[in-house]
DNA sequence: GGACTGTGTGACAACGTTGACATGACAGTA
DNA sequence: TACTGTCATGTCAACGTTGTCACACAGTCC
C-alpha cells in the first residue's frame, strides 16, 4: 500500500544526498535554489513529512509531546484546563497526550512514568492526594513538571499553578455578610483536598474580620459529591438553630445543596465556589467565585514551556485571580 | 545530572550485551534464570525503562500513540469522548493525543498531519463540516481513521461511530405529541451540521407518524449558540400562533430556550437532545434525550484498536443507542 | 567419534534523522 | 602560481532499540 516516503525516498528521486533533503526540510542555508526547488518539488511531489519519532531520538532533540495527568478528563474543569494546555502547547509547535489518574496515586505514577518512556518534553500534573509520596525528583530524572489547581506538596518541590482559593471563598463569605447574613454554614469535601482547606479557611477568614465566631454546627466536612451535599444540607435545615445562608466550596456540592432547597421549597443565600451555567435561571440569590480554568491551563503551559527551553530559576507558585459574582448579575 | 539510562548502560554494569537486555526487558524466553535475575535487578536499581520512541522506530513496530481532533476540548461533551478513547486506549497500552480543530477544516487536517508526524497508530475524529474535503485516504496513507458524532462524508469512507440521532429526536418528539401537545416547535443551529440534519429528519418523522403537518413558521434554523437560540424563542413566542412546545436539537439551544422562557415567566414543554445537570431543578417540563457521551468515545477506540490489530473489513456505521427522560424523571 | 540438536549469548545491521566533518569547485588575493 | 576562503554538497556515525544470524558449548544418538 502506499507506505510513508521518507527522506532516503525524496533523495533518490530528486538526485541529492539524503543531508541535502534534511537541509532543505529544515530551511537551513547553503542550499542552491535550484536544487532546494527540485528537492521541495519532489517533496509535496511525495507528500514527504518528517518522521518527528526519528527527529527526536537524536541526541540534543527533545521531543515535542508533553504530558497532562489530571483526575478526570470528563470533568469540566480539567478539560478547560486541558484546552487551555493545548493551545499554548499548539503555539509553541507541542503536542498534548492527556490521562486521567482517576485520582489514584499509583495510577498516576503509572501514567508518568509511561510518558517518560515514550520521552515527553515536560508534564503537567493536577496531583492527587498522595502525589506527595510518588512523585519525586528521581521519578522525574531531570524532566519538567508543572502542577496545576493542587501542590504536588508544600513547600513546592516544582512549579505550581493554583487559584485564589482563600481569597475566593473570603470574598464570597464577605459578601454574605455584608448582604446581612451571620449564620453562615459551610459545606466542603474531602478535608485532606488543598482547594478546600484553602476555601475554609477563607471562610474562616471573612468571619473573622466581622467578629462573626465560627459555629462547629454550622461546618460540615467529609462529604464527597453531590448526594452527600443533599444529605448535609438537609440536616442543616432541620436543625434548631438553622443558617440562613449556605457556603458551598465547589460546585459538585453546590448542586446538592440546590436540589436540596429545592425539595423542601426553601430559598436560602447560596455562596458557591466555581460558577455554573444555569445560576441566572435557578430562583435562588447565588453568590458565585467564578474564574477562568482555561487560563489555568495555559498559565501551566506557559510556564512549562519555559523551563522546557532551559529556565533553571527556583520552583515558583503562581497564583490565578478569581472574580465575584453577586445575585442577578449576568455572567 | 541523573540522565535517562539506557540498555546499553544496564548491559555495561550486569556484565552482558544488550540484546541479552532486551531480551530480559521483553521477557523473550532462552535467558539464563540466573543471567535473567542479574539483569533484572540492574534494571531495577537503574531505574530503566525503553524508550519507546526508538522502540518504535524498528521496522514493523507501530507506535503506541493514538490521536484525537475533536472540535473543542472544552465542550463537555467532546471531554467525554476523549474520557471514553482514554480508557479503551489505557487497556491497550496506547496513549493517546489531544487537540482541538476549533471547528477550522484547515487546523483539522493540519492537526492530523502533525499526528501522522509523530508516527500514531491510529486516529479518532470528531470531523468538521468540510472534513470531507481536507480528509482523505492519500492524506492518511494507510493509518486507521475512526470518526464520531459525524461522518466525514457519505457514503463512509471510514468506519463512523454516530449517536441514533434520528431516532432518538422522533421519540421525543412522539413524546410531546403523547402529551397533547401539537403546535410543536424546533429549534436547531447549523442547517449544514449532520447531527442537526437528522434530528430534524427524526422531528418531521413524528409528526408524520401523528398525521400533524409541518408549520414552516414553527421551524427555526441557522442559529448558533444560545444567545440566538433565546431570541428565537421570544420571537416565537411573540408570533400569532404560539408553539405550545419547544424541541431543542442541542444543549446550547435547549440553554437559551429556558433563559427565555424564564425572562417571560412562561412555562412551556421543552424536549431536548442531550441531557442537563440541573434538568430537575429547573420548573419547567422537560422531556430529554440523554445518551453516554463516554460510550461513543469507547465504542469509537474499540473499533480503532481492532483495525490497528490489522482488520481490514470495509467500513462501518455504528449507531450508539439513546435513551428518553421524561419530565419529572429523576435522571 | 562424528553428526546432530538444543540452549544461552552476542555481533551486527537497520529503523529515519541530523551533527560533525570532509570534499571538490571556484573565486579572490598575494 | 599558490594560498585562502566560501559555497554546495556529500559521507559517516550516532541516537536506543530489536530482528536476524552466528557461535560456543553441552548433551544425545547412531
Amino acid at each position: 500500500m502506499n507506505a510513508r516516503p521518507t527522506m532516503q525516498d525524496v533523495a533518490r528521486i530528486a538526485g541529492v544526498s539524503i543531508k541535502t533533503v534534511s537541509r532543505v526540510v529544515n530551511q537551513e542555508p547553503r542550499v542552491d535554489p535550484d536544487t532546494r526547488a527540485r528537492v521541495q518539488a519532489t517533496i509535496d511531489d511525495l507528500g514527504f513529512r518528517r518522521n518527528e519519532q526519528a527527529r527526536s531520538l537524536r541526541p540534543g532533540q527533545s521531543s515535542s509531546l508533553i504530558g497532562l495527568v489530571s483526575g478526570d478528563l470528563g470533568n469540566p474543569f480539567y478539560s478547560a484546563i486541558a484546552r487551555g494546555i493545548e493551545e499554548i502547547a499548539y503555539e509553541h509547535g507541542h503536542l498534548l497526550l492527556t490521562a486521567s489518574s482517576e485520582e489514584q496515586p499509583e495510577r498516576e505514577r503509572q501514567l508518568i512514568e509511561t510518558y517518560l518512556q515514550h520521552n515527553v518534553a515536560g508534564l503537567i500534573v493536577a496531583p492527587t492526594l498522595d502525589a506527595a509520596r510518588t512523585i519525586t525528583p528521581e521519578l522525574l530524572r531531570g524532566v519538567p513538571l508543572v502542577s496545576v489547581d493542587r501542590p504536588v506538596r508544600d513547600p513546592d518541590p516544582f512549579d505550581t499553578v493554583l487559584l485564589d482559593n482563600r481569597a475566593g471563598a473570603r470574598r464570597a463569605v464577605t459578601q454574605l455578610i455584608h448582604d446581612g447574613h451571620t449564620r453562615i454554614a459551610i459545606i466542603d469535601g474531602n478535608p485532606r483536598v488543598y482547594t478546600g482547606q484553602e476555601r475554609t479557611a477563607g471562610y474562616l477568614d471573612a468571619l473573622s474580620e466581622a467578629g462573626i465566631a465560627p459555629q462547629p454546627n454550622l461546618m460540615i466536612h467529609g462529604h464527597h459529591g453531590a448526594r452527600h451535599a443533599e444529605e448535609a444540607t438537609h440536616a442543616l435545615l432541620s436543625q434548631e438553630q438553622r443558617p440562613s445562608a449556605i457556603f458551598a466550596t465547589n460546585n459538585r456540592i453546590a448542586t446538592g445543596v440546590i436540589r436540596a432547597l429545592h425539595a423542601r421549597r426553601r430559598t436560602l443565600a447560596v455562596a458557591s465556589f466555581d460558577d455554573f451555567e444555569f445560576a441566572d435561571v435557578i430562583n435562588l440569590p447565588l453568590t458565585l467565585v467564578s474564574y477562568d480554568a482555561m487560563d489555568l491551563g495555559r498559565a501551566a503551559a506557559a510556564r512549562l514551556m519555559q523551563r522546557i527551553q532551559g529556565d533553571g530559576s527556583p520552583p515558583q507558585r503562581l497564583t490565578q485571580p478569581v472574580t465575584l459574582r453577586v445575585p442577578g448579575e449576568q455572567p
